[in-house]
RNA sequence: GUUUGAACUCUCGCAGCG
């Protein structure tokens, strides 16, 4: 059982959410009795997926086998249905709990506040964030973050700057992921001295800058040109025992190739897998699209059947980069060709 | 004090807005 679950959860993380299934309906044959911990594991990736009709048969099914769903079965579902964008569907869960007599709580309503964040809908966010006290629920780190990522986002920094400061007010201790959102808001909106100052102000609280924080701001360096400081905190990284990641090779390959230096770029990508993090999709999509923007053909080629030999997947980006660069150079039947590939293959065209 | 739920970072184009 802890074996399907483990399975079960990677493939939920993974968003593979037919593996889910699937790892489920295994663990079904082998007669294992499932248990709440794969109910709402499950339920996560159902909701990911929008099946939400599956996810009521199952929340069905689980109560016939007297494994009644619980708070955080809903909520599973409900969050899973908020990150795919589904927030009335999100909201009508939210009822079936209330009416299963489950009681919300403030991960939940997080959830929730999140999901209408990322479509847009900051108002009822906010409007939610408003009703937490009458509904029993105190705002958490999770709940402050959520607003200050969202404000930012939308370059709204006195009003996330205001519930900042109302977190502190109310003893919430915020994180290195709340100093990040505040940061990576800063940075795209160019306003990079104020971004370092945020850093310095998180190290002084006494919170360690977590590789996320790194990448935030060195891909803000070589946005802006200033890959000086990118190296300069890269190589501070390696001083704090903060390993790169891939993210950070990939920012930092932008950066070079944004200056010309493709070839670097390059380079770079051939040393990732040496020092454990090898190059993904978007490695070898950031360093196409240098070689296009150069007017590289061949390279690009090359590029390309490397990614094959390599076994790194080519996903939309990585056709629409070198389409649009062979349309540009007057490869017009190539770029036909390429395309007529990729509707075989059941490549949705963009 | 062993399993499940909420927040942050990277790549193309298109359209819209300024």
């Amino acid at each position: 059982l802890a074996t399907f679950n483990a399975a079960l959860e990677v493939a939920v993380k993974a968003n593979r959410v037919d593996d889910a299934e699937k790892v489920y309906q295994k663990a079904l044959a082998a007669g294992i009795q499932p248990d709440r911990v794969m109910f709402n594991s499950l339920l996560l990736g159902l909701g990911k997926g929008g099946k939400l009709q599956e996810a009521r048969a199952l929340l069905e099914s689980s109560a016939q086998m007297l494994c009644f769903p619980d708070r955080i079965g809903y909520t599973s579902l409900i969050s899973g249905l908020c990150k795919a964008s589904l927030m009335d569907e999100a909201q009508m869960v939210l009822l079936d709990m209330r009416k299963a007599g489950e009681i919300p709580d403030i991960v939940t309503y997080s959830a929730i506040m999140d999901g209408f964040c990322k479509v847009g809908k900051l108002d009822k966010a906010m409007e939610l964030f408003s009703q937490l006290g009458s509904k029993g629920c105190v705002p958490n780190v999770f709940t402050y973050s959520i607003l200050i990522d969202s404000l930012c986002k939308e370059g709204n920094f006195d009003g996330a700057f205001r519930i900042f400061n109302e977190m502190l007010d109310h003893c919430c201790i915020p994180t290195i992921v709340t100093y990040n959102t505040l940061i990576n808001g800063l940075c795209k909106a160019k306003k990079l001295e104020e971004a370092w100052g945020i850093f310095q102000d998180a190290v002084k609280q006494g919170c360690t800058p977590a590789v996320e924080t790194y990448n935030i701001l060195i891909n803000a360096y070589c946005n802006n040109d200033q890959l000086s400081n990118a190296f300069r905190l890269f190589h501070r990284m390696w001083k704090e025992k903060c390993h790169p990641d891939t993210v950070t090779f990939n920012s930092i390959i932008r950066g070079l190739c944004k200056m010309g230096r493709v070839q670097k770029g390059y380079n770079l990508l051939q040393q990732m897998a040496q020092k454990g993090c090898p190059p993904t999709t978007v490695t070898y999509n950031t360093v196409l699209d240098g070689l296009c923007r150069e007017g590289d053909l061949e390279e690009a080629r090359d590029l390309l059947l490397e990614m094959d030999t390599q076994g790194v997947k080519k996903d939309a980006f990585t056709h629409n980069t070198f389409m649009a660069f062979l349309l540009r150079v007057g490869l017009v039947e190539e770029a036909f060709e390429t395309l007529k590939d990729l509707l075989q293959n059941g490549f949705m065209p963009t």
